[in-house]
DNA sequence: GAGTTTGAAACT
DNA sequence: CAGTTTCAAACTC
């Protein structure tokens, strides 16, 4: 609460705060200040997972086996109540709408309550929310949801564009929670927008319409903007996938390596809404929104009313990055919407956003299953059968989950590591590759070459290093030997040239010059999912994943897609239990862009496999100067092991 | 859409 | 911990 920050706020708004009251129709504060997270093992690149796990904002109380029942049954309450069939009903977009008016009355009723508590002092600490991944959505958005609520108080039009400006310059996005966090506020902005759609959305909108004439792609009504931002929130949970941090904007990409603190110039804001949004929009909006028709009511024209300016945008960035950057297939392939895909993952990586497992006989218990493997619970998308992966079966689930994770703790972190240009194994020839992630483990690959999304390194858009154990790595993304790109062709040469090197070879031709091209605009690990010379992660960190991304789609993916998955409750103890142990790599680009941020991290490294490529088990704590190494510069980036809070406070925060 | 390939995960 | 099996995604046809 004495934060800069909140004091600024504070003095932008000329409405004070007042004090909540108890609805109990609503969510209690309590209910959102322990965002719950299935992750309980650290997550090592990002947070966007989480994201899609918003449904459970609520779950996170005391009581973790009546939070979807609860849910369900507030939203029974509410007008328009969809026939829902399924125990999956509650990943319903309405539901998720329900449960965000929820929240976001909660939020305006308790605009000087609990948030504060823990967004100290953001200056001195990472703006990582003390409460969690989740938590920072609540934090953070809670607070932004301040100002919004403040302004729409007192103005017809509000000027979103300048106080988002003015909360970018004050917010340090300096975790990738952080960024979800300030996502989250969009989001939250949007449940605004929905509560309020219904009503008069239209009348905004024209509003909007005749002001924004002038003030071009940035003048877009907010309204739109975070309609928009629903649809990422549905469908792009994954915002830090390798490579999917990329704009033309130089400030952000010098400033916004995926799940690393991100110092968000407005305008990097606007842009990178407006993108993400365009960039999703155009294939998920469009595409995947069937199950939200109420919401495609509105986005169908918000989205309209952006296309000419973010065509407009794109097309300059894109000219702007390079001239005719070819897309990596990859990408094309998500970006291009083609159709012959049977199954395009729009969000896949370790971000991975919307999984949608075709599970039979794991039960979606397994980490075979991507949804489980993802730490979410199965949706009707999902195609698997005799699943145990739902609420209804939270016991199994967290009980699977235990043994697994006391098998390998890290078996629900996301797979890459995002870091920065170096690896932290010194002699890592990896680490000279363009690539600034990793692979936790390193593949296996025996057949693929690396070059196929049977290749988990590339699936993650990062290349082999060292931790590989792949035979006959061609890694468009960065071999395992440390061949530089560059170096690719000579290789190619002296390796095998047989039929089947030689369809690699073209292939990798292709990702290889559009590394070139992309390199000098964009340093950072393409992704196949996004179009990194379009689309710069906000504040991003993720999904992982993503190509795949993981991450964002953040790696872990992450990034993303907003999918309508619960989040599964926290398992307490074990997440206490591995309190320490959460962490996560952040790339900092220039320590002059932002504070230094403490170093809690007892782990040194996050490698889990031994130097003689044997897979070995996840790194375990160790007491060392795993800071100074981690932090220490390295060619002007450093590596940040940040700890997270790995478990949010069940008591209110004040 | 069915069948095959692949490599991670799980098991022994 | 190496080898094998199981599994589901990725891929091909």
């Amino acid at each position: 609460m004495d934060s800069p920050v909140f004091n600024y706020i504070n003095s932008l708004s000329p409405i004070r705060p007042v004090r909540s009251i108890p609805n109990p129709n609503q969510f209690s504060s309590l209910n959102f200040t322990s965002p719950p997270s299935v992750f309980t093992s650290p997550h090592l690149t990002s947070s966007h997972k989480e994201s899609r796990f918003f449904k459970t904002h609520n779950s996170s109380s005391s009581d973790p086996t009546n939070s979807v029942e609860s849910q369900e049954d507030e939203s029974t309450s509410h007008e328009e109540v969809p026939a829902e069939g399924e125990d999956t009903k509650g990943l319903n977009i309405d539901d998720c709408m329900r449960e965000e008016a929820s929240v976001e009355t909660n939020l305006d009723d308790s605009v000087a309550s609990p948030c504060g508590g823990n967004t100290t002092d953001l200056s001195l600490v990472p703006y990582a929310p003390t409460r969690g991944e989740d938590g920072s959505c609540e934090d953070n958005g809670m607070e932004l949801q301040k100002m919004h609520d403040n302004v729409q108080g007192k103005t017809e039009t509000p000027d979103w564009e300048s106080l988002i400006a003015d909360a970018s310059e004050l917010l340090i996005f300096d975790s990738p929670d952080a960024s979800e966090a300030f996502r989250c506020f969009m989001m939250q902005r949007a449940s605004n927008s929905e509560a309020r759609f219904r009503n008069g959305v239209e009348k905004q909108t024209m509003q909007h319409d005749s002001n924004k004439e002038p003030e071009s792609a940035n003048a877009i009504p907010y309204e739109a903007v975070s309609l928009l931002h629903r649809g990422i929130r549905r469908r792009c949970l994954d915002f830090e996938m390798p490579g999917n941090k990329q704009t033309s904007s130089e400030n952000n990409t010098a400033a916004c390596e995926s799940s690393s603190r991100c110092v968000v110039p407005s305008i990097g804001l606007h842009l990178n809404a407006i993108l993400m949004s365009s960039k999703d929009c155009k294939t998920n909006v469009t595409q995947d929104y069937s199950c939200s028709a109420n919401i495609q009511v509105g986005l169908q024209r918000s989205i309209s009313t952006l296309q000419d300016s973010l065509d407009q945008t794109e097309n300059e960035i894109r000219e702007d990055a390079d001239q005719d950057v070819p897309v990596e297939p990859a990408l094309q392939e998500l970006n291009l919407s083609s159709p012959k895909k049977k199954r395009v993952k729009l969000d896949s990586g370790e971000g991975e956003s919307c999984k949608r497992c075709n599970c039979k006989k794991s039960k979606c218990l397994k980490l075979y299953c991507e949804c489980f493997a993802a730490g979410v619970y199965c949706i009707e998308p999902c195609s698997c059968i005799d699943c145990f992966n739902k609420p209804i079966h939270e016991d199994v689930v967290l009980a699977t989950r235990k043994q697994i994770e006391s098998r390998n703790p890290l078996a629900f972190a996301p797979k890459v590591i995002r870091n920065s240009d170096s690896v932290q194994e010194t002699g890592d020839d990896a680490s000279k590759t363009p690539a600034s992630a990793r692979h936790k483990r390193g593949c296996n690959c025996k057949k693929s070459n690396c070059l196929k999304k049977y290749c988990e390194c590339y699936q993650g858009g990062v290349g082999c290093s060292i931790n590989c154990r792949c035979e006959g790595c061609k890694n468009a993304f960065g071999r395992k030997d440390g061949s530089s790109i560059d170096m690719e062709a000579e290789q190619e040469e002296e390796n095998e040239t047989s039929e089947k090197s030689r369809t690699a070879k073209s292939q990798q031709n292709t990702e290889v010059l559009m590394r070139k091209d992309m390199s000098s605009a964009l340093p950072t690990t393409p992704t196949p999912i996004y179009r990194p010379e379009l689309v710069q992660l906000p504040f991003s960190s993720s999904k992982n994943r993503m190509p795949p991304p993981q991450s964002l789609l953040g790696g872990g993916s992450s990034s993303g897609i907003f999918n309508s998955q619960y989040l599964r409750k926290p398992d307490i103890s074990l997440s206490q239990s591995r309190i320490e142990k959460s962490f996560e790599t952040v790339a900092v680009d220039g320590a002059e862009q932002m504070p230094e941020i403490l170093i809690h991290s007892p782990i040194p490294n996050i490698k889990s496999v031994s130097p003689n490529g044997k897979r070995v088990s996840p790194p375990h704590m160790e007491s060392s100067s795993s800071g100074s190494i981690l932090g220490r510069r390295n060619g002007g980036r450093k590596l940040i092991l940040q700890s997270i809070p790995s478990f949010p406070s069940l008591t209110p925060q004040h």
